[in-house]
DNA sequence: CTTACCATGTAAGGCGTTACATGATTCA
DNA sequence: TGAATCATGTAACGCCTTACATGGTAAG
């Protein structure tokens, strides 16, 4: 198995608590894993043959509503390889935000220009924070129904304290700007 | 010129207020932009070629200290470049910490285990604040020095305010796990 | 009947890192 | 004299996204 290729080690993750196909693996990530891991088709599904073959998982054909799918289960293997990952210490936490490059660069522009980044980024959170709330109520109101559920719920913390830390920050950035401008 | 090739960019930002080396490049990114924004050597030199390649800079061979160094300027046309890509609506903001993957399965695992991704993180961003918090310090002190400190405070406030957040979520998914485990 | 969604994939290309290769100078 | 830092690059490779290609089903 290539070494500790992330995308293999995310779907594992998936299978590791129910049977999923490609196309419902993409959903999971865009629902879920979005806001700290995103995915594409394009490597979702090449990835999950690589899986199969080196025996991390297994594919089986399957129809639901008359639908054909390929169904992926994982492997004890698969489930070993995961627990090693899963207990090696993390290589990379990465942020690369255009918004904050854009205004560094302020300077180079006008202030109403470096205004509409920030204001644009203020929409782009305050759209999705309702989601991260929602699915923090849900988690906490069924915390005991799955030993899995503290652990999403640790995830979507971050999520709703680092959003409202980026609302904050937008109200005191905008202000740093229009202070100075007189 | 590529299309809105992001290295690109910063390079001219840099270069946009004083001539720097390939070498200084890399340095002042890690410096200041690494909190959002990282390079290496490897798409440092190649883009600088490219740059002069497409008129945005000039290079030119100076000794300084006994050092032979290619020292690049940016040509109008570069600055004209600069400030069209700044005046574009930011296209991804994107974070990726593998620490929340790894937490979000954190079911997979034992809580020791968990708890310990939790720490490491908690070091990390430890150790990095300070270093925050002495830019922030240094710009506030010398805000009117420059017109261009006040958007290298923006972006530093962001740093300092989602580190600050960060810490306190850290004890937060502490209390989540060892709150459940009793 | 046509739009949206379900479902699976491939190919080309972009973008970047790591490791390698080289060599000068400074400082302890 | 050996390590650290200054300084510039290349090559191989990894990993991912975008766009393309295809076709079935459900719902309005």
């Amino acid at each position: 198995m290539a070494n500790e290729k992330k995308i293999d080690c995310v779907i594992l993750g998936l299978l590791s608590h129910e049977e999923l196909t490609g196309y419902e693996i993409k959903k999971r990530m865009d629902k879920t894993l979005k806001y700290f891991w995103g995915a594409s088709y394009g490597s979702i599904y090449p990835a999950l043959s690589d899986l199969v073959n080196c025996g991390l998982a297994t594919k089986r054909e399957g129809t639901e509503n008359k639908r054909n799918k390929l169904i992926y289960t994982i492997t004890d293997a698969g489930r070993s390889y995961l627990k090693e990952w899963l207990a090696l210490p993390v290589q990379k936490d990465e942020l690369r935000y255009e918004t904050l490059l854009k205004l560094f660069f302020g300077n180079e522009q006008n202030t109403e220009q470096a205004l509409s980044h920030i204001k644009a980024f203020e929409e782009k959170i305050k759209k999705e924070l309702p989601y991260l709330l929602e699915a923090e109520k849900a988690l906490k109101d069924y915390l005991d129904e799955d030993t899995a559920h503290k652990y999403y719920l640790i995830t979507v913390e971050f999520g709703v304290k680092t959003y409202r830390t980026y609302l904050e920050w937008c109200e005191e950035a905008k202000k740093i700007l229009t202070d100075s401008e007189e």
